[in-house]
DNA sequence: TCAAAACGATAACAAAAGATAAGAAATCAG
DNA sequence: CTGATTTCTTATCTTTTGTTATCGTTTTGA
């Protein structure tokens, strides 16, 4: 891996110089979080990494299809949505610095009931999931990333199924208004948001109406 | 591991005679079902296990306490629930042959949300997380089962928040009607199948009349 | 065995949500 | 700038759910 210091409009920031963030910098240091990535496992992924841009509305996977590729957002808002009667259901926001991607697709083999979209236009570090699940094999590095990655997105699931469960529907909006995920409602259609706090939009309207009041 | 050939309650089953099926072999060919286990690390957890008797009612996992074990049910259904306001809301049951207890309490090792009862007595196959863990560093087998468990769990739980984000509580009830987990019907009080389905007992007794009036 | 507790059905009413339609406000494309 | 589209609110009506309470029945435990 080459590491080169240059000024860049991230690392200007407050006029301090850091290390550049290429985008497989951004993804390593991402992944490092996890777990410590020694140049050698590092090198089993990092030849296959790619960046997308996605145009707005643009999908990045799509129902039916089995999952090939995992992403990481370096800029842009994504959504996923499953299909019902002919209806879009938005079930999930993604932000910059989230991994994002037919995920359960991926490890199932299995074709991906969610689709995944541009909110905007995307900028997304791409790599195929193939080459991770070998990675599994031939290095424990890389299994104990997977094993934590789908830890933490089961405590993620969790949590949100949580609400879902024991809150209503305005608990759960006055919920997410408290959250760090309030970023959702300032950025997401209120249709879309509505969808993944599993109520309809003129509900959601007449919520915040409500919440507004007190 | 020692392995003899007797008749038991379950090898005697058409006159056939297996392997005896102790707790220590049942777990390991439920382990074994994910990820091959050769016996050197498979003893890194043997020696931990140990089986215990749930009256009805008991906890095997309480709120506010860090998870410390895990345990595989061989006989007998559990539930885990949260309390909130005082009321205990059940989210999920346990039937033979699951694996149960604060899992994501042991992960995080954050005191755990839910407390775990058995709704009868139970019988189950009890092993600490922190072997486990212990194992994790020391056995590429261990760290790829614990990867499969957390994908396992997690394919589950977005499953059932599908379900909760995309069908009506109506819906949600016939649905568990027509699917293999029709036997949490069967076998648990409604109230805690309320709880499960995210509505009110009374809703779930209406809900049933109208269902089965069609 | 017997009293207490748990469980389920039902009724009545209030509160909330869904469906639909209409219109205002903001955004976007040409 | 303007017309079209998207987004959001509001209103009306219907359906569903929540809440509370009552009443048998079953289960439990002493």
């Amino acid at each position: 891996m080459r590491v080169s210091v240059v000024a860049n409009p991230i690392g200007l920031i407050f006029g301090e110089t850091f290390l550049m963030s290429s985008p497989e910098n951004i993804l390593r240091s991402k992944i490092g979080q996890l777990v410590p990535m020694p140049e050698e496992d590092w090198q089993l992924i990092a030849p296959f990494i790619t960046i997308r841009i996605l145009k707005k509305g643009e999908l990045f996977a799509a129902e039916g299809k089995v999952g090939k590729d995992l992403g990481l957002i370096l800029k842009g808002t994504m959504r996923h949505f499953y299909t019902k009667d002919g209806e879009e259901k938005t079930t999930y926001f993604y932000f910059e610095n989230a991994f994002t991607g037919p995920y359960l697709s991926c490890i199932t083999g299995q074709p991906s009931q969610l689709s995944f979209e541009a909110l905007c236009e995307v900028q997304i570090i791409v790599f195929p999931y193939r080459k991770l699940a070998e990675a599994f094999d031939r290095s424990k590095h890389w299994e104990r990333f997977g094993r934590l990655l789908a830890e933490w997105a089961l405590k993620g699931v969790e949590e949100r199924m949580a609400g879902l469960l024991m809150l209503s529907p305005e608990e759960r909006y006055i919920e997410l208004l408290n959250s760090n995920k309030r970023k959702i409602l300032e950025r997401i259609p209120q249709h879309l948001v509505a969808n993944y706090l599993g109520i309809t939009p003129v509900s959601l309207s007449r919520i915040r109406n409500r919440v507004m009041q007190k």
